[in-house]
DNA sequence: GTGAAAGCGCTAACAG
DNA sequence: CTGTTAGCGCTTTCAC
C-alpha cells in the first residue's frame, strides 16, 4: 500500500506538498508540481478515500436504502438508475443499503450509511412506521429524506408523489368510460402508495353509490403472480365488476393473464388499468392503460434538498399523468 | 459529533475500555461495561466507520459496478438483489457505483471503490475492454472480479454464464420444433452475452446449410423498444423465417408486439423465443418461451470468491435452462 | 512556496 | 482488567 508518504520521500518533498498538488488549493511551484506527479505516477499511489474523508470531515456519497420487496418492478430500476443520476450529477456517489426484510434492518441499513458518514440518506421505508422514522431523521446528524411518503411531522424531510389524485384521476377516466363496478387489487399493507390509491377508490366508489365494495377488493402482494391470484379470487365471488384497477401494473398484468386463462377478452368483457407505467406495458396485448409515476422528478428532489441545492418552495406534489392505450374499453350502459 | 472520546470521558474511563466493550474482544469487568453502554446512551455515540476502517485497515463492503444502460431489463434488478443477498450473508455491504456510459467512467467507478478500501470488487464492464480490465485486475491491491464475461488472461478473476451452449440448447429446441430459418435479434456490440449467443445461431444455421443468413440478422439493444423495430426490419427484407430468436426477453417481446401490428400470429405464422427468463414472460399471450439464466450462483461465486470463502474447484460455467411455454411452435415441413 | 506538527476518530500493542 | 501511547493516511494551520 503506497501512502501519500511514500509519493513525498520519491518526490523529495513533504506530504503537504503533495496534498497540495493534488488539491490545487494552494500555490505550487511548477517544476516541483511535476516532481510530485512523477512521482505518483513512478509510485503508482491513489489517494485512500476513507482518510481523506475522516480528515476533511465530509463525504460525497449519498445513501440509499431500499427493502428488497421492492426490488422487484420497473419502480426499483427506475429509482436506481434516477438516484445515481442525480447524486453524480452534482459530484456525488451514490451507495447503496438493503433494507431487507423488516424495520430493525431498514434502520440498520441507514444506521450504516449515516456511519459510514454520507452527506445524506434517502430511505424508501417499507417496515419503518412513519413516526419512528420522523424520529431517526430528526436525531440523526445528516439530512435523511423519506421517499414515496408522507412524513406530516417533517414535511421537509419527505418527497411523495400524490397517489390519491393519481388514483382519481384512473377513477374518473374509468368512469368517463361508463364503469361503475370497478374492482381493486390492493398491493401490500404498510405501502403509502397503496393505502392513497385504495383510498381514493374506495371514495370515488362511494360518491357512485355503489354499495358491496368489499366483493370488490382482492389482495395482491405487488407481484404479477399475486395479481393473477387476486383476479382469480375476484371471479370466485362471481364477476360482477365491468373493470379491474390494480395497484400497480405488475398485478395488472397478472389480472390481464388470469381473465383469458378463464376465457375472458381484455377489454372486451372486462377492462384493466394499473399503475406505474412500466415498459412492458406498451408491448403487452392488449396495451395497458396506466399511470405514468414521476420518480425521476421525486429523486431529483430528495438528492437536491440533501445537498441544499434548492429548498424547493412549492411543496406541491405530483401526481403522475394518465396513459391511455388498449386495456380499458368503453362500456355501454345498456349492459347494465 | 460524539466522539469515543466523549464517551470514555462521560463513563470516567479511557478510550480503550470504551473500544473494548464496543468489540466485545477483551476482556472488561461487568460494571465497567455497564457504566460505558450507559455513557453511550446517555451521549447518544455512533461510532464512525470511516474511522473503524482506517484503523483497522479492514472493509465490510463490496463494490459492485454496474453500467446504467444494463439498469432495464430483469438482469439489474436480479442481480443487484442477490449481489445484496450474499454480501450480507457473509456480513459485508453491497455498495454500488454507476458505471454510467463510458470505458472511462467504469474505470473510474473501480477506483472510488477501490479507494474506499472496498474487501472486493465486482465489475459488470460494458465498455473497459477484457484486456484493459484484466490489466486493472491484475495491479489492484484488492480481488476485482469480472461479472458474465471470460478473462483469458484471469480466468479466476471472472465468473460467467456459458452463453454459447445455453444458445446452442434454445437453437437445438427451435430446430427440433421444425425450424430451419430461424431469423436473429441481437443485442448491443460490447456484450459478451450477445457474443456468445449470436455465435452459437450462426454456427448452428451453418451447420443446418442456411445460406443467406445476413438477412436473417437485425440489430437491437436488449430494449424491448429496439426488439419491435428490429422485428419490423426483418421483415421489410420479406419474411422468410419461421422463428425469431431474441438476445433477450425484452426484444422478443417488442419482436412480439411488432408480429402482432403487423397482423401475424405468435406462434402460428412466427415462433418467438428470447433469453433471461423475465417474469413477465410468463404472463404475456402467448407466455414466452426462454432460458433461464442461473445469475444467482454467478454472484454468489463471485462474492465468495472475493471473500475467499470458496474457490469453486470445478470452473464449470452454466448455461441455463431451456423454459418452455408458448411462443414456440411446431412448424411442419410442408410449409417449405 | 514549502515543511513541521497537530489532529480527524478509531484500534492495537504494551505496560502495569 | 485498564490506561497510555502510537499509529491508520490524509488535511490543515502555522511558521519559516
Amino acid at each position: 500500500m503506497v501512502t501519500m508518504l511514500d509519493v513525498a520521500r520519491c518526490a523529495g518533498v513533504s506530504k503537504s506538498t503533495v496534498s497540495r498538488v493534488l488539491n490545487g488549493k494552494d500555490v505550487v511551484r511548477e517544476e516541483v508540481k511535476a516532481l510530485v506527479y512523477k512521482a505518483i505516477e513512478e509510485t503508482g499511489y491513489r489517494p485512500n478515500l476513507l482518510a481523506q474523508q475522516l480528515a476533511t470531515k465530509k463525504s460525497s456519497m449519498i445513501g440509499l436504502v431500499m427493502t428488497n420487496a421492492v426490488y422487484n418492478g420497473p419502480f426499483f430500476s427506475t429509482l436506481v438508475y434516477n438516484a445515481a443520476k442525480f447524486c453524480e450529477a452534482h459530484n456525488h456517489r451514490l451507495i447503496f443499503a438493503d433494507g431487507k426484510q423488516s424495520a430493525e434492518e431498514e434502520m440498520n441499513a441507514i444506521d450504516f450509511l449515516v456511519r459510514m458518514k454520507c452527506a445524506g440518506v434517502m430511505v424508501y421505508a417499507r417496515h419503518i412506521p412513519a413516526p419512528q422514522l420522523a424520529k431517526i431523521i430528526s436525531e440523526s446528524p445528516v439530512p435523511i429524506m423519506a421517499l414515496n411518503q408522507r412524513l406530516s411531522a417533517l414535511p421537509d424531510n419527505a418527497v411523495f408523489i400524490d397517489h390519491y389524485r393519481g388514483s382519481e384521476i384512473m377513477m374518473d377516466y374509468l368512469q368517463a368510460q361508463g364503469h361503475r363496478r370497478i374492482a381493486y387489487i390492493r398491493g401490500n399493507m404498510l405501502s403509502p402508495s397503496n393505502t392513497a390509491r385504495q383510498q381514493a377508490w374506495q371514495d370515488k366508489l362511494n360518491a357512485l353509490g355503489v354499495k358491496d365494495t368489499d366483493a370488490l377488493l382482492a389482495q395482491g402482494d405487488w407481484s404479477m403472480e399475486s395479481g393473477y391470484r387476486a383476479a382469480q379470487a375476484l371471479f370466485a365471488q362471481g364477476r360482477t365488476f365491468s373493470a379491474i384497477l390494480a395497484a400497480n401494473d405488475d398485478m395488472a398484468l397478472g389480472a390481464i393473464k388470469a381473465l383469458k386463462d378463464q376465457g375472458l377478452a381484455v377489454p372486451e368483457d372486462v377492462s384493466v388499468a394499473g399503475f406505474d407505467n412500466a415498459k412492458v406495458g406498451r408491448f403487452v396485448s392488449p396495451a395497458l392503460t396506466t399511470l405514468d409515476i414521476p420518480i425521476e422528478h421525486m429523486i431529483q428532489n430528495a438528492v437536491e434538498r440533501i445537498l441544499s441545492i434548492k429548498n424547493d418552495p412549492a411543496r406541491a406534489a405530483l401526481c403522475g399523468t394518465l396513459v391511455v392505450r388498449e386495456s380499458v374499453g368503453q362500456r355501454c350502459l345498456s349492459e347494465d
